[in-house]
DNA sequence: AATTTAATTTGTCATTCGATAAATAAGCAA
DNA sequence: TTGCTTATTTATCGAATGACAAATTAAATT
């Protein structure tokens, strides 16, 4: 148990990080803790995560609603790859592929328990970045998913209507509640993510072509 | 602004309810107090709402903890209509003629505020009885489903694969994820939900035709 | 009206919360 | 080393929290 004090170049001493890299790490680790505990959570309990004392987290951050806004921007926004939309667009390969390969890397980067649960709590919140990120889902993915689908179908090059875009949120929201399912209710029975996600577009297709080549439309 | 003292018989004065009677005022005032403000809110908050003094509260139930269950229990438990399966295994009618019924039935009982915010709040919580409505979702509405389909294409009735439960769990998640975009992000563009409904039941019943007839299954 | 019983409020306690100021410790440059 | 700067801790404040006991009020019963 006695421990080898001998290290002459690396001392065991806390290194020092720089002060940008410190607050990163304070938020990563505020991300987690938020995520299981809810924002609702002590400035305390966070600090007892870190290591730290709670007033050193208002050295860096004014607030305990700063920090959480930092939070919410570390999940939102740079977790969000603009390649996806381009990869939906890219009419070289059939779209089911394209949605198939879209909604693998996708829920690759959405289907963890801190990006969820973070995304439930802040949607409980009201916050305005939920709001915003469901208006990205709808322009960056859902809208070019029926433009694509109007394209593969060979039918005229019309704006989506909006019982469509609901038609595809539902799939859309389905994969996502998977997602739930099995990461925060644990609920899951198969955990064979990319069967489920194939199954779910084979249903979309299908649906999609019954949809809009459908007469009777609002 | 005089009132009208001149009521013989029914004087103006608080009426006194019943113990029980003012403990279930007491639970459905919580039930919208909590669904809004989140669990974390305080016994002062909610006595405000009341028109009571907090102390009050540990009268008709013993903790907080305590309330919060009988929340639970008033919601989850006593909203559950047990007709909704057998309205399912009604074989005298198209299985998708049923299907509709029971979604509009059953998000009529689901889809309000309070009910879908309290079952978020819950399961971000991970309290027991959550999980147990998950399972009932899976007995007496996912299961029922695929059995009645298979009968419907004429298959021979084996019980469901876990892949085919997911199947119909996306579809069911699909569904319930429109409520909490309508209700809760307020992110809904169409508030047509029979017509949401439909759409997404005319996919549900074309990707279980090719599911459950698909030659390759785990 | 007098008495009993139940409902409700007043007052309070120990804890925990976000936040601030002052004191200390640790790294860095000379 | 010596001083300077930054990081971190100690101590604390006022407000809010869940819970309890005792006092008070109001309804019900005789």
């Amino acid at each position: 148990m006695t421990q080898p004090d001998i290290a002459p170049n690396k001392p065991p001493k806390r290194k020092r990080l720089s002060s940008e890299a410190r607050r990163q790490d304070f938020i990563n680790q505020a991300i987690e803790f938020f995520a299981e505990e809810g924002f609702e959570s002590s400035t305390r309990g966070l600090a007892k995560k870190l290591g730290v004392t709670q007033p050193l987290l208002y050295r860096y951050f004014p607030s305990k609603n700063n920090l959480i806004s930092e939070v919410y921007d570390a999940v939102y926004v740079k977790r969000w790859q603009p390649e996806w939309e381009p990869l939906l667009r890219d009419r070289s390969r059939p779209l089911a592929d394209r949605l198939n390969t879209f909604y693998k890397v996708y829920t690759d980067a959405i289907f963890n328990r801190e990006w969820m649960r973070i995304f439930l709590f802040s949607g409980l919140k009201g916050v305005d970045i939920n709001r915003r990120y469901m208006q990205l889902v709808r322009q960056r993915i859902l809208e070019p998913i029926l433009i694509e689908a109007r394209v593969e179908f060979g039918l005229p090059d019309v704006p989506p209507k909006h019982c469509e875009v609901e038609f595809v949120w539902v799939t859309h929201g389905g994969i996502f509640y998977y997602g739930v399912r099995d990461l925060i209710y644990e609920s899951a029975i198969s955990t064979d993510k990319d069967r489920v996600i194939a199954d779910a577009i084979t249903a979309l297709m299908a649906g999609l072509e019954i949809k809009l080549n459908g007469p009777k439309q609002t």
